[in-house]
DNA sequence: GCCAACGTTGGC
DNA sequence: GCCAACGTTGGC
């Protein structure tokens, strides 16, 4: 999961309340299916902070509960308000994400280096989706070999 | 700041 | 349903 350390870093996770965050802002369908029909509350999840001097992934972190109504999309203040979603049927959702650890930054140019992440969703070519799924073997790879 | 890549919008 | 225009993402 994606985030942009200015807005969510991975020490804004591991010092907010109960070290958990809800995921708002994903304004994407496919990003938004993904944490609909894939994620479950115990989901590893590889915290990546992106647009940022040092792109990379910062730590591990959890998925704490299932998809519900993201609601940042009904406050006319938020940046993230949609006029199109409503209460009775709204369009955006996100999951919590519960702290885990911090690692040492584990660069984009690292990642690049491993033939066994070359398929990795993140790092596809001309990819922009903030959410993307890992597969077993990149988990363990990324665990073992470089968390 | 640049720019490639991609998603969304909206006219037709 | 097509597709051009536009906006956004995100690495560099």
């Amino acid at each position: 999961m994606k985030s942009e350390p200015d807005e969510a870093s991975i020490d804004h996770l591991a010092h907010a309340a109960h070290h958990t965050l809800p995921w708002t802002g994903v304004r994407n369908y496919q990003a938004r299916n993904f944490m609909r029909d894939m994620m479950q509350v115990g989901d590893g999840v590889l915290f990546y902070h992106s647009s940022c001097p040092e792109p990379g992934i910062a730590g591990l972190a959890e998925v704490s509960s299932t998809a519900y109504p993201d609601p940042t999309q009904f406050d006319k203040k938020s940046p993230y308000f949609d006029p199109k979603s409503s209460q009775e049927t709204p369009r955006w959702l996100l999951v919590d994400v519960v702290f885990k650890k911090k690692i040492p930054l584990i660069p984009l140019a690292a990642l690049r280096e491993h033939e066994e992440l070359k398929d990795m969703r993140v790092l596809a070519r001309g990819n922009r989706l903030s959410i993307t799924p890992v597969s077993e073997a990149e988990w363990r790879f990324i665990i073992k070999r470089l968390a």
